[in-house]
DNA sequence: GTTGATTTGTTCATTTTCTGAACTTAGTGT
DNA sequence: ACACTAAGTTCAGAAAATGAACAAATCAAC
């Protein structure tokens, strides 16, 4: 479907989809096309169900008219290798969640192909225009994926090495799908979907059992050369410090991830099953929590102060699944990045924190389809 | 000149000066256009003597000959604001040095601007064409500069604050003028016409008094989201460390740059003129100058590991005066990198040395220049 | 109210740009 | 000398964008 758009019909429907709805005026300025020209692509789009008209904005001269994305004129099902059973969910343009499921997780590609194709059905039956308008499948996997996010070059929790999941789920099901690491995909659902739509560059920062990270950047997902942009859990932060299942010593995620957390208080002989436990604690004054927080506040701090001075982003966006942030941790993050950013920018680059549920990855998953829907492969 | 280019001609332009020589038809096939248009928009830029017929290809069927863009079909002059007398260098579009000469160096950009302009004739006598192909002046200083390349928002170094440089300079000499961060400059002259042609995504770091970085992201030259991307001097490395001139501590800069090297040397008593001086101290056994160059090369290793990490460059590429990197030095910072980055990743992203002369930033003005004429400061 | 100013969006003839198919050109391999 | 291959050209026709005139929908002012 996506494929028979002109390459013009193709670049109004992204610059609507990165600024939201614009007038037909509009669209043209900032394509730099002609009131004209445009007048016949808005038509065109209109006509096939892609584009629709929203509010009317009232000023001098005749009112303009908003156009926007119809938000089922496509649908899309994003996936989450991550837990078990694997959640599974059909979304609309909008990022709106329709429906739910979960399938059982597999380490066999072969066996997971089958799985969505069995659990496809019953998720589509549950709006009347999914099954016609399904436009492509997403999947967040924790791992390295090349860059045509087709094929996951390496992931240790899968134990996969060059596996082409997205070729094998195409021809399996015939559906557009691709692949892609989790942060990426959750940076991908924040810029579509989240709150970071209007913002050029940016990183998201996903804090949970391990550290994400993935940047934005001119618009578009940075991916890095060997699709590695982003790996700031494994950033020496204690040089010479407790050695990471990685290799090395003394990385971000053996200090501040929930996992080194948990790990951290068991070994002072603290009860921890998520990370309020652990606030809690240092709030009535024990001195090992307080100082496990601070440690692990402080590192995440300082590496996302090394992140905003080599890549200045317009925002950090921080996402967590875990308690709260407003806790001596979250304090002890920002103070660490106010006192490790050139003061010229202290305070310059907008920390956001966004307490995320459980759909979050498979979320993320099927915002991947809808970039590829609405973006496209091709860059032209 | 560039302006009465269309907009096929112009992503022509840019894809050959991205790729190098190209036939007609590998142009048609990367630009997405049919053989026909190809033929006529190669002979349009022909005909302005633009691009002109290089070497022929040979292999099964006719020939292809390869279409490169004419040297000389524009000129560019490039300043360094980062010394003084200021240089100020006349060049081809292939970065050739055509011609070179000095101007004092001002803090008032009026007088900068009456310099240039009384500059200018003698530097373009140099070459018969250089007067009427002269496409744009490129100024490299020390600051930050804004999206536009107009207008200087901060520099410590000449004491400003929202300088409108390059609008003076264009108004004064009549010539297009932009003006860049000296890292950045340097960053667009490698990609224009030095080693990372052909890269994407990479990141230099140049080692002087000072340390600078920047990046290219996606072939684009990335600024950041207030012109600070590459800041890397005042990352903290040493957390807690000795203050430096910005007013936090631990950075960088105050451990790795040539000019803390000197200071360390210094107050140990070391004569250090040179990064040489001190490296013939080392070998002789020194400890206070072994123990000042593993301390400085660590941190620059450290963060280039960080920045490698963070965004997984294709290529380091580390940019320096002085006299070698072949040393304790050099060695201590590729030890540095390798331990501190992902094992995974270890030796996967090339680190390349070059050693650059006096021209560096009178080139990287230049290039600046060279790149607005080449892609111009629209993306479309 | 009515009128004028103002800005959005449409229509249509014209121009610009691109394509497809046939063709020419300049080689290689046998 | 002969077929074979691929590059590049030509040209008529299709597709896309433009410019100018115009219709539509409002505000502001009298």
């Amino acid at each position: 479907m996506n494929a028979l758009l002109t390459s013009s019909q193709r670049q109004l429907v992204r610059i609507i989809s990165e600024s939201g709805p614009l007038s037909r005026t509009e669209m043209a300025n900032l394509l730099g096309l002609s009131k004209a020209a445009m007048s016949g692509i808005a038509r065109d789009l209109i006509d096939l169900g892609v584009l629709h008209e929203t509010e009317t904005v009232y000023g001098q001269g005749r009112p303009s008219v908003r156009l926007d994305l119809h938000p089922e004129c496509a649908f899309f099902v994003g996936i989450s290798l991550l837990e078990d059973p694997a959640p599974m969910i059909l979304c609309d343009l909008n990022g709106k969640i329709i429906a739910r499921q979960a399938m059982p997780l597999s380490r066999d590609p072969q066996v997971i192909a089958e799985a969505i194709t069995e659990g496809l059905p019953s998720l589509l039956e549950t709006h009347p225009s999914a099954k016609e308008k399904l436009s492509g499948i997403g999947i967040a996997l924790s791992g390295f994926v090349d860059e045509t996010q087709s094929n996951c070059v390496q992931s240790t929790l899968l134990n996969w090495q060059d596996v082409p999941l997205a070729k094998i789920i195409r021809e399996r099901t015939g559906v557009e799908t691709f692949i892609e690491n989790d942060a990426k995909a959750v940076a991908v659902s924040e810029k579509l979907f989240g709150s970071a739509r209007e913002i050029q560059s940016f990183s998201v920062v996903s804090l949970g059992d391990g550290i994400g990270c993935a940047h934005f950047i001119d618009g578009k997902l940075y991916r890095g050369n060997h699709g590695g942009a982003g790996e700031i859990a494994h950033c020496t932060i204690e040089p010479g410090g407790s050695p990471c299942r990685c290799g090395k010593r003394g990385c971000l995620d053996t200090v501040s991830s929930m996992k080194a957390i948990k790990e951290m208080s068991r070994a002072e002989g603290l009860e921890c099953v998520s990370l309020s436990d652990i606030e809690n604690e240092a709030s009535t004054g024990n001195a090992a929590a307080i100082r496990i927080l601070h440690r692990a506040g402080s590192g995440l701090g300082l590496a996302i102060a090394n992140l905003i001075q080599i890549n200045d982003p317009g925002l950090i966006l921080i996402t967590h699944v875990e308690g709260s942030f407003d806790g001596l941790f979250g304090t002890v993050v920002n103070q660490a990045i106010e006192t490790n950013v050139l003061p010229r920018y202290a305070g310059q680059t907008p920390i956001r924190i966004k307490r995320v549920d459980g759909d979050v990855w498979a979320r993320g998953a099927a915002s991947i389809a809808a970039h590829n829907f609405l973006i496209g492969p091709n860059t032209n």
